[in-house]
DNA sequence: TAGGTACCTTACTTTTTTGTCTGTACTTGC
DNA sequence: GCAAGTACAGACAAAAAAGTAAGGTACCTA
């Protein structure tokens, strides 16, 4: 464990909650072994080619550390890892679910602002070259 | 705006609101402002002394930009300026209980599994001179 | 002229997080 | 032997976030 991660200041149990979801592909990871139970280690892989190995290794480890996944081994060979949530992962999932919503608002809200900006920044334009 | 925030990977909606929320004081700062509503920039460093005035600007600003507080300056001398939630800062608030929820709910188990270890740990030993 | 208050701003340093790259151990297939 | 596939591990570097320290404004008091 060379883990000594970002003390965040406790504000009524989200410190906590950030810390364990607060990693770049915490909360993605969650939700795609929530959604393709059980998974492997080479499925997450193939699901977000976006993040490196040592970080979608890193991650998991973590998560299975804070008790959100669950990591079994078979002995097999080729080796065979499969990751599923545990029920405290699948609560947390479902405590995501709001602030989710709230991030589809947000984000349609911002777009709207700045679709919003460019119409009023060309109207001004326009104005400017008839005066 | 010197900002080039760190780019979260969009799951659902989580993304866009996890880069609201995630910097180290934001939460805290949301729920205080959000008890204390209106509160002044000198009221937010006494409520909570271990930030830098930096860090709390910096979040102040971003969290300004991001259209979650209100900020309004009264020309006095000597100055002053008081923040305050918008209506969507105070949705956010709500989509952040149920994590909160979460979390205290985490860390509570993560504080009984330790103590649970520690008693085990303590039995194993004795055991061990008994034996 | 110096010191105090309130609200910042800037330059610079440290810490934390993320990414890149290489290597392991084992088996199958050519 | 060599490549390919699986599931990692570890060293190192880059990038991002946070912290420190100093200054700046605008006015007041002594």
């Amino acid at each position: 464990m060379e883990k000594k991660q970002r003390q965040l200041p406790d504000s009524c149990g989200l410190g906590p909650a950030l810390a364990v979801i607060g990693g770049k592909w915490k909360a993605l990871l969650l939700w795609q072994i929530h959604q393709a139970q059980p998974c492997r280690f080479g499925e997450l892989k193939r699901l977000q080619p976006e993040i490196s190995e040592k970080m979608l290794i890193q991650h998991l480890r973590e998560m299975e550390a804070d008790g959100i996944i669950h990591r079994e081994v078979f002995h097999q060979v080729p080796p065979r890892v499969e990751y599923s949530v545990t029920p405290e992962g699948a609560e947390l999932d479902l405590a995501l679910a709001p602030l989710a919503e709230w991030g589809k608002k947000h984000q349609e809200r911002t777009e709207k602002a700045k679709a919003g900006a460019a119409r009023a920044a060309r109207t001004a334009a326009e104005g400017a070259a008839r005066g």
